[in-house]
RNA sequence: GGGCGUGUAGCUCAGUUGGUUAGAGCGCGUCCCUGAUAAGGACGAGGUCCGAAGUUCGAAUCUUCGCACGCCCA
């Protein structure tokens, strides 16, 4: 069942194709189900109440497979509404699916291609095994399986062949494998010792780093006699302590690759992987049960010339019992012979010490009783080994993101690679096209299935036919797997009168998943171009759990299929150019998200509280992907008034005064206006060229352009958190700075240009911004484009945001020195406002003047002639530029480390004291007369000029002052009866305009006002404001009498309770 | 045990080739604004940048060694 991790990655899959098509590119966006595996059948199993491989035999295979194959669709409901719910832009109708006859085809066409060039073979691979249930257990269920138990420890003796009275000796803590004891390792880097133990007649050789632990443990003396690198006891043969094998083999040598000939077992060997940990530093070797193990049977089998190297020794049958080549313990249980086997060396001399030993060990998960073994099983592998310098080569050409992927996990990975064991001797999978010959043993793959029908002799389609017949409902796609596939045979080409049979097995599912790229349009059988059109990716995504998985399969499988051609299409890379790599999601308290511990919510409670676009906006604005996230349904609940409320209160303020005004961009343009682009726009009655409009205007446009060629060339570059924090960045400039400086030219009663330019400016970025937020937050990106453009043009505009072009920023509305001046000036606001606070006077109160000190006067001109906008902002009269500047700030300066550091070296240090110590006035005059400054170090003089020094304002102690890295804001707190009298009228209106509210009035219905008990020097204050007064709050009069129908209400002006009366007009 | 990653404010996370006062959002506190208003804004407190050593004029950033956590593998 999906949660909020699934999410992740789908949204991150909706983001970059919902972009790139925006910008015009053609995005397939093919949904695909990947459907077969173990999975699948244990859950099936479950349903059944089932588990082992016997079970679904007894139950049969035929309804098994039928089972599985209606359990893939079980939960696919909630996984199509989950797509849809998300706004994961997909097409499911036309989704791939594994278990479908095309797809399997298509993974038959590339395993053929695979078998013919002899790039699939037959091999032992040791794996952890559930003996009892006969079955192979995923890393995943081993895993889960782990628990602490105590094994028998024994500390063998294995004695050396030529070297008299001296033993190897080995630990162990599975003496049931020492029956299949093929070889002895040592590290040929460390030192061994041969000690004389006290009370033993026979010498022991152990590592010399461990002889302290083995004295400690066996309680006696040991002294040791002699010592030697472990490379020097390399070759030298030994008597196993189980003879099965010994007495028949243990003189047969074979032929070395060199021409030599050597012993085939029971000799000492070397092996990279002995440590001093535990143990004795000499390590039983019996490949049959241990990976590392049957790697140096391995490393041993390739020295000898084919087929002259030792063979697998293994005592065990697949049922976890002894064969009778161990005759003494046939038919028992391994684990149950442990103590018998103990025993038997004790009784032979051979068992130095014994003791329990504590340590974590893999039980079936499923039967918690059963302890697993390591064991063999015959398996069909890919020679991807061979490979591994293409698919180092392919790797380097992907652009991974986070980028340390390449050359660390994956790239390692890589390096490391082993070859892929492909079958799986289970159900529910694509069967191995390959069909044996039953006389010669011969082998040929089959690449479809009309090249099966195609065979000579061909028997066994009736099977199928007949199951079909029985029960019509059965999908088509079934027939090509098993039991169906299994009965289909044909004449053996390799030997007359023989059937072809096809092999047991089925393959591992992340083969079907790394076939892809392919398989999804059924190539080469059909789909050519389509596949030559798509191939390769541009981008894929998953989390960092598919290093392994989905990375790797399609990696893999592309490079031996594809190769690398030069000529074009299938140049490295492929199948993938770009791959995001999605961190791990954890649950609300850090761990691995649970259903049982409840640490996250449903991805349907999510929706249904918040909506799709605040979950999308908390994955790419919060973090870059590739972190590992915490789920945070605060966080998600953050987005909507961090974001989405914001600019939907932008749009909100649009439509109420557009509505109030009349203004409709639909009767201001004719015709067809497509998506609305600023060249459609520009052709609008009303709409003024940009040059033509305010400075305000211009400098919004200015940066919805800068944020839109930003945002275009984050997302370019996959990084869809730099673009979230662009767009942030612009959606709070117009709302907290162009909507609310703007605010009065909504309000203004006449339709003058200016007015006009500014519904056409927030019109414009209102639906450029709806374009850019589309791929993020595709919902409230189609409401705005519903409420702005669909509603007023109907069909003259597209019907969708999502198929508009996605804007990319137009360089000439760019005008840096306006942008950097308006950030000024929203520093300068900012201080003055904090300023204020310190000086605890409301905004409300206006002041007399603000006096601005600038760290760089480039632009004071200009802030003069905006002086307005400031003295607006901060409620100020008047407000002056530098002006007597020492009286209020102090100087310092400082030295530019970045540019100085590399000039200076060393005296850095000194410098910074000087300048510290020096008289900053000094300097900076110095600096304007002579454009440099020298400052006078222990060793010598140095230069210095304007750029290499910053000079950083102080205001004083004493005054109302705030200052910043660009001005110092300094307030004249001196209050005039008639800046009181001002800040009184201010009082009024917020409490009219607070009445207004509360009786109900329409934005435009007028009032007439009433006030009963003000003072004679409250009533002046408001008669000398009246215009100002009637002018904010719409109102028709200002009496000082009660009106009479009206319920005053009690306000407080200053210092002053009156009545007021406010009258709605109709 | 190995590989990779992470560790920065109470929480979730940024931190661009090493550079001056380490940032954002939330939360908390103080306050402002108020016809975008069940909104909005300002300011403040809060940091041994996991620890130690090293390189450097200068380290959150580079190196080494630890510690903790996560993932993958053994």
């Amino acid at each position: 069942m999906p949660h909020p991790g699934h999410c992740l990655t789908r949204a991150i899959k909706d983001l970059f194709p919902r972009y790139q098509t925006m910008r015009g590119k053609l995005c397939e966006r093919k949904a695909g189900w990947d459907t077969h595996g173990l999975p699948v059948e244990v859950e099936v199993c479950k349903e059944l109440g089932i588990h082992s491989k016997e079970e679904i035999e007894a139950f049969g295979i035929e309804p098994f497979i039928h089972k599985c194959q209606q359990s893939v669709w079980r939960y696919m409901q909630e996984w199509e509404r989950l797509t849809e719910r998300l706004g994961f832009w997909v097409n499911l109708d036309e989704a791939y699916v594994t278990y479908h006859q095309s797809y399997i085809e298509s993974v038959w066409w590339s395993l053929k291609k695979l078998f013919d060039q002899q790039l699939l073979y037959q091999g032992h691979k040791i794996v952890w095994w559930w003996a009892q249930g006969g079955t192979a257990l995923s890393a995943g269920e081993v895993g889960q399986g782990y628990r602490e138990v105590a094994d028998p420890s024994v500390y063998v003796r294995f004695p050396l062949v030529d070297r008299q009275n001296t033993d190897l000796l080995v630990w162990t803590t599975t003496p049931w494998t020492l029956p299949s004891n093929q070889f002895a390792a040592v590290h040929p880097e460390l030192e061994y010792s041969t000690l004389e133990v006290e009370g033993e007649a026979r010498r022991i050789i152990v590592a010399t780093a461990l002889v302290e632990a083995i004295a400690a443990k066996l309680g006696k003396t040991c002294t040791i006699v002699s010592a030697e690198p472990g490379k020097s006891l390399i070759g030298h043969r030994y008597i196993p302590p189980f003879d099965y094998y010994h007495k028949t083999q243990g003189a047969k040598q074979g032929v070395l690759k060199s021409g030599k000939k050597e012993a085939l077992a029971w000799r000492v060997v070397a092996a990279d992987f002995v440590t001093t940990d535990s143990g004795t530093g000499v390590v039983h070797q019996a490949p049959a049960f241990g990976e590392v193990d049957f790697d140096v049977l391995i490393a041993e089998q390739s020295r000898f010339e084919p087929g002259h190297g030792p063979e697998l020794i293994c005592a065990v049958a697949p049922d976890g019992k002894f064969t009778d080549e161990a005759p003494d313990y046939a038919g028992r249980w391994v684990k149950d012979c442990d103590k018998d086997i103990s025993r038997e060396l004790k009784r032979r001399g051979l068992l130095l010490h014994q003791e329990q030993y504590l340590h974590e060990y893999p039980f079936c998960w499923r039967a918690e009783d059963d302890p697993l073994i390591q064991y063999p099983r015959r398996s069909w592998f890919i020679r991807t080994s061979q490979f591994k310098d293409a698919m180092l080569a392919n790797n380097a050409q992907i652009n991974w993101l986070p980028e340390h992927i390449k050359d660390g996990r994956f790239g390692n990975f890589l390096e490391s690679n082993v070859d892929w064991a492909l079958s799986r001797e289970r159900y529910w999978g694509t069967p191995l096209p390959i069909w044996r010959c039953e006389s010669t043993g011969q082998m040929e793959a089959v690449g479809s299935y009309d090249e099966l029908l195609a065979k000579p002799g061909l028997q066994g389609t009736d099977v199928w036919e007949a199951a079909k017949q029985k029960q019509p409902t059965l999908a088509e796609d079934l027939k090509i797997h098993k039991p169906y596939i299994d009965a289909v045979s044909y004449d053996s080409p390799f030997a007359k009168g023989a059937r072809m049979q096809r092999v047991p097995e089925v393959i591992d599912c992340w083969y079907d998943s790394g076939a892809m790229p392919f398989a999804q349009w059924g190539y080469p059988h059909q789909g050519q171009e389509r596949f030559e059109q798509q191939f390769p990716a541009d981008f894929i995504s998953e989390a960092l759990d598919q290093t392994r998985g989905w990375f790797y399969s399609q990696l893999a499988i592309s490079t031996l299929l594809f190769g690398d051609r030069s000529d074009a299409p299938h140049a490295y890379p492929h199948p993938y150019k770009n791959c995001i790599v999605l961190g791990l999601m954890l649950g609300e308290d850090g761990k691995k998200m649970s259903k049982s511990k409840r640490n996250y919510r449903e991805p349907n409670e999510i929706f249904d509280k918040y909506g799709a676009d605040a979950l999308r906006w908390y994955f790419f604005a919060n973090q870059p992907p590739w972190t590992q996230i915490r789920y945070s349904e605060q966080a998600i609940k953050d987005s909507i008034p961090e974001f989405l409320l914001r600019l939907w209160n932008c749009y909100s303020f649009f439509a109420i005064y557009a509505n109030i005004d009349g203004f409709d961009p639909a009767t201001a343009l004719a015709g067809d206006v497509g998506q609305l682009t600023s060249d459609v726009l520009a052709k609008a009655q009303g709409y003024r060229k940009l040059a033509e409009r305010g400075e305000l205007d211009r400098w919004i446009m200015g940066e919805l352009h800068r944020a839109a060629a930003q945002v275009v060339e984050r997302m370019d570059a996959y990084d869809n958190y730099g673009a979230c924090g662009v767009i942030t960045e612009f959606v709070d400039a117009l709302s907290n700075w162009y909507v609310r400086r703007s605010r009065d030219r909504f309000w203004s009663g006449e339709h003058t240009p200016d007015k006009l330019d500014a519904y056409w400016t927030l019109y414009e970025c209102l639906v450029t911004t709806t374009k850019l937020i589309a791929p993020f937050t595709p919902f409230l990106a189609e409401g705005l484009w519903q409420n702005l453009v669909v509603s007023a043009f109907a069909d003259r505009a597209i019907e969708s945001v999502h198929l508009a072009d996605y804007p990319t920023g137009n360089a000439a509305a760019l005008d840096a020195v306006l942008s950097e001046r308006m950030k000024l000036v929203r520093e300068i606001v900012s201080l003055g406002r904090n300023a204020r606070m310190a000086a605890k006077l409301k905004v409300r109160q206006p002041l007399g003047k603000v006096e601005v000190i600038l760290a760089d006067s480039t632009h004071q001109v200009w802030l003069e002639a905006h002086g307005a906008l400031v003295c607006d902002e901060l409620n100020v009269k008047s407000v002056d530029y530098a002006p007597n500047a020492d009286q209020y700030i102090s100087f310092t300066v400082l030295p530019d480390l970045k540019r100085l550091g590399p000039k200076l070296g060393k005296r850095l240090p000194a410098l910074k004291s000087a300048l510290a110590a020096a008289n900053p006035n000094a300097l900076l005059k110095q600096l304007e007369t002579s454009g440099a400054a020298t400052i006078t170090l222990p060793d010598g003089d140095v230069s210095l000029d304007r750029e290499e020094l910053q000079v950083r304002l102080q205001a004083k102690e004493g005054w109302a002052a705030a200052q910043g890295a660009l001005a110092v804001v300094v307030l004249s707190t001196e209050l005039t009866p008639a800046l009181l009298a001002e800040g009184l009228a201010r009082e009024f209106v917020h409490a009219v305009q607070g009445q207004r509210k509360d009786v109900s009035c329409e934005y435009t219905d007028r009032i007439e006002i009433g006030v009963a008990g003000a003072t004679d020097e409250l009533r002046a204050a408001l008669e000398a404001n009246q215009d100002y007064i009637l002018g904010e709050t719409l109102g028709k009069s200002l009496t000082f009498t009660p009106i009479s129908g009206v319920d005053p209400i009690e306000v407080k002006i200053g210092e002053v309770t009156i009545q007021l009366y406010v009258k709605q007009l109709k």
